[in-house]
Formats: structure tokens, sequence, C-alpha cells
DNA sequence: TTGTTTTTTTACTTATTAGTAAGTATATTT
DNA sequence: AAATATACTTACTAATAAGTAAAAAAACAA
């Protein structure tokens, strides 16, 4: 694939992940990168391919990542770190998380950017919510409710807190996460 | 206080609520209450203006709701009852809470909107923790954390639970919140 | 080298945005 | 009734947005 559009693709995911979908424009891509405005047309039309392309980009790495934990046989606490790690450096790096920086604007969306994305949490939340059920049954974990409300409300902590913090500045999120872990403990 | 500027006000926290600060212009709001957009600058010069006043109206907003649920002597599990409705009362009219709404967009707010929201998250914070605390002393609320922790990761699934319930688009929302307010009983 | 495809720029259009200056109508006060 | 403040409208500016068509440049293949 080509080299400007994968520059073009990881620039406008942080755009995205900073000043948010609707913040962003095609200029902010090209005078950083240094090209021309209509360069970025040629390889995404539109913005809302663009869009589209940066969470099929990321629904892709997700999958990825499940495939390489459940090959080298991660177990239930190592998963869920990997997880949460994802976060812990997102917060280091002052991003939002993909989902957390385009479901905000979903009414804004075009159509595909829309489903991809309603995908993209469907598909997270199937893991969790799978992972979670699966640590319960072994033992690892321990909560009340069913697995999929669980899922809800860590995924739910993890993208909002990442938004408060940017709001707050000073947020102690390591041991954030450690609470939400805390709580899973038996 | 002038009518106008009131409809203004409502109409602008709707759309921030619904489409996003960076996506609603002020011909949105014009074009609605069947004025000119010049008008709407007669009472909020510019945007930033507009935005801060929503900030702050919502403040003052909760602030009155908690001194009313003092002054008739709430207990902890009716005041995070009531709290918990303005998001049962969000997700049934689709729209998002006020600070999951300016949240994502923080770096492109001008200062003084962020100092109010950042001023809103904390007093909504320091409320609920507080309400945790005394909960916990008393024996009615039960969790592992410090109170903190523990509001912030309550406050963080309601924020963005509206985000997700968004994109996902048939949440049982009411079961969820429940499941939040189970985790907490002794 | 010539032809062809890929990549990028130039130069533009159209639409929308926030914002302003000056004027007008409607109340309110003196 | 005259003066004045309030609540707007008209008519505009300047900036920025997404997007397009056509030409130029670069890379590659015959």
């Amino acid at each position: 694939m080509s080299v400007t559009r994968e520059k073009i693709l990881e620039l406008g995911e942080n755009l995205i992940r900073t000043k948010g979908y609707n913040a962003f424009s095609y200029q902010d891509i090209s005078s950083e990168l240094g090209i021309r405005n209509a360069a970025i047309h040629y390889y995404f039309p539109s913005k809302k391919n663009l869009g589209t392309s940066i969470v099929k980009t990321n629904i892709q790495r997700f999958e990825e990542m499940v495939e390489n934990m459940q090959s080298r046989s991660f177990d239930e606490w190592q998963q869920l770190g990997v997880f949460i790690k994802i976060y812990i450096k997102s917060h280091r790096e002052k991003k939002k998380c993909v989902v957390g920086s385009f479901s905000p604007d979903f009414k804004t969306l075009d159509e595909s950017t829309q489903k991809e994305l309603k995908r993209m949490v469907e598909i997270i939340l199937k893991w969790l919510a799978e992972l979670l059920e699966k640590g319960r049954s072994k033992g690892v974990f321990s909560f009340a409710d069913d697995a999929g409300s669980k899922a809800l409300v860590i995924f739910s902590s993890l993208v909002a807190s990442l938004q408060l913090s940017g709001v707050l500045g000073n947020l102690d999120y390591k041991s954030y996460c450690r609470s939400i872990l805390d709580d899973l403990k038996p």
C-alpha cells in the first residue's frame, strides 16, 4: 500500500483522536504532510471515506490483537491486561480511543462510518463479554451481573475516562484502571 | 431574562447534546427559531459565549438539584436515584449528557468554556464521591475502592453509555443503570 | 525511448461558517 | 412628545470547508 496513504490514515486517526471528527480538516493533514489538499482526495475522495477507513483499520488491528493473544494462549487476566494497556497508552499520549472519538459525533457521520463504528463496538463488547464469562466460569473473575452488562460497564468506563482525563488534567489513570481490575478479583 | 435568549440557550444545548459542539451552527438555531443569525450574535457575541453559558446554566441546574434534595433530606439511595434519572431521561430523549457532549471536543473549546466544563465535572465528582462515602459509612452502600475512584467509575459509565447507546441503537438502559446500582448494594 | 499508469499539483467552485456594521422597529423612560 | 435603550434585521466580510477537473510530474513497463 502507498506510503502517503498510510501516512494520511495515521495522521487522520491522530487528529480525530485529539480534536474530534468534526474539528479536523484535510488542511490539517496536508499541511502536516507537506502535500496538497487534493492529494488526500486522490486516496480518500471524501472525508467520509477517510473516516470509514480509519474505523476499518482499527477493527482489523483489534482482531489481529485478539488472534495473537489466543494463538499465544494468554489467560483471561493477561488478555484483559493487554486490552487495558491500549487505554493506558492512549492516556499517556493524551488521546481518546477510536470509539470515544467517533461515538459522540455519531449522528453527523455518514451511513458507512456509522455501520463500521457499530460493528467495532459490537466486536469489542462481544469479545469482552466472552472473556469475562469464561474467566468467571474458571473462577478467576468474580462479578454479579450478566457478562454482557459487566462488559458494557467496563468498556464505558474506559472510553469516558479518557475523555474526562482530558478535562480534569491530572488523573491517576493507572490506579483508576487498577480499581477496575480489582473489582473483578474473586 | 429575555425569552429569545432562553430559547437560544435551550436550543443550543439540545443541538450540542445531539450533534456535538463542532457540528452545530448559529444557522441551526436561527432557522429553527425563525430569527436571523445576527440576533443570536446580539445575545451571544461569539459561539464560545454560548458554549460557556450553556455549561454555566447546567452547573447552576445541578447545584439547585443537590440543594433541593438536601433540603428535603433525601437519603443516599434516593439522591443517587435522582442523579441516575437524569441519564435515563437523556437516553429516552436520545441525547447525550452535557459533560459527554463537550468533553470529547475539549481541545477545541476556548479557555472559558474549558474552565467551566472542568468546574462542572469537579462539582459532580465531588458530590458523588461524598455521597458514596457517606452512604458507605452508614452501611447502605458497599464498595471496595476509595470513594473518589468509585465516583469516577460510575460517572464515566453513565457518560459513555449514552454515547454507546447512540451507536448500538437498542440498549436496555434501565437495566444497565440497575446493574450499576446493584453493584453498590451491601 | 516511448507509451502508460500512478501520483500529485494547480487552480478552481460551491457552500458554509463565524462575525460585524449599520440601520430599523418597538418599547420604555423622561 | 421626544429621547433613549432594547431587540432585532439587512447586508455584508473574511475565512475556511469539502470537493473537482485538468494538467504536470514521476514511476514504471514495453
